[in-house]
DNA sequence: CGATACCAAGCAAGCGCTTGGTTTGTAAAT
DNA sequence: ATTTACAAACCAAGCGCTTGCTTGGTATCG
């Protein structure tokens, strides 16, 4: 199952909107914005105005600004569960499932999805308490691959520190490329997955 | 030199404000403040109220908004950039070297700098361009210091990823620890610090 | 014909910051 | 020891602007 029939089968579960939507399109805009100028800082007329309607229609789709916000970081969560699922059923032994996990979460960040991931990082706190335990509750789902994997590899002795512990420090490392990682240089996705296996003493 | 001293000679300095100052004081709330709730959501009302004057009195102390954000990150900066060079010139070792620039970071990020170090880390796009360059100077000098004990660590083949990776690698894991490690809990920083030796496959 | 998508206009509230004047702390002059 | 002088710290009020969002009406299309 390649990423494209992935994202089909989500759209067609209305769990994601279609890319060419009005709506997809929206919070495609939504989630440049937001990660290039941070949530508030973006106005509902920067927004329109990228999408190319006036700031009032917005609201014909959405109810609120912070509904936009929510709505990128839902959906972004529902593309990346399936696609780290994917990852890891594709991939056979423990240190390879690792390997596609960081792999597919690397894509994610720094690749087409890039955008709202770094939203869904880096925005937390503009979201409502309500909100923000919605969102944590469907992030749980796919942090238990990552612990699923990297409680065997603790048990077989490969990985010395506390799957959790690891998972945790991970994320932060995973999620902070985006900072300083371009795919256009001289390294590429896969290698910069070499050199986290590496850094973790899983290739020799 | 211990913590109390290395802050007492940045006042003298000028570097940083004394902390029982005006001025130390409402950058300390500002650090709180802007981590909290993001540097956008905090308005001048509210931190004049936690400092307990009126909002436009916040601009005798400094010009703009903006400025106190910079100052927040400056001092913060130049505080643990004296910590950091304290902690490495002590240890004995490059492995002893690593372990104490890891623990000083935990805890300039976890400690009671914590609130700056977040903001720091977190509210970047909030800066000027021009302010965001300056900032990035002084940050590279304590860069530095980790990157020539990663250096010969790499060359006597203690670590097999590259520096600069793994250095940025480390600054996505420890200052991601903000989010979810509390000093209260039943893992200390210490052993934290171990974890991610651990993690590194730096002890056995 | 009815639903969906949009526009034009603008409201109420909140924002950063300014202004003009008063209090407070400090140190030299009497 | 008291007065004088002056700057630093602060208050009360509010200006001009931007914000998220609402309203009432108009195209578009199956």
């Amino acid at each position: 199952m390649n990423q494209d029939a992935i994202l089909q089968a989500l759209v067609a579960d209305k769990l994601v909107s279609a890319p060419g939507s009005a709506r997809g399109r929206l919070l495609k805009e939504a989630a440049r914005l937001f990660r290039d100028d941070g949530y508030e800082r973006t106005t509902v007329r920067d927004l329109a105005a990228a999408v190319g309607i006036q700031s009032g229609s917005l609201f014909h789709h959405f109810r609120t600004k912070e509904a936009i916000l929510k709505a990128v970081m839902v959906e972004t969560i529902h593309l990346n569960t399936a696609l780290m699922r994917a990852a890891v059923d594709e991939a056979e032994g423990d240190r390879a499932k690792l390997r596609a996990l960081i792999q597919a979460e690397l894509e994610s960040v720094n690749g087409q999805t890039g955008e709202a991931m770094a939203v869904l990082v880096f925005e937390w706190r503009s979201l409502s308490v309500e909100a923000q335990e919605e969102v944590l509750q469907l992030r749980d789902i796919y942090e238990q691959l990552w612990l699923e994997v990297l409680g065997r590899l603790h048990r077989s002795g490969e990985v010395s520190a506390d799957p959790f512990v690891v998972r945790r420090l991970l994320t932060g490392s995973l999620s902070w490329t985006v900072t300083w990682f371009h795919s256009g240089g001289k390294m590429g996705l896969s290698e910069l997955t070499d050199q986290v296996m590496l850094s973790l003493g899983l290739i020799d």
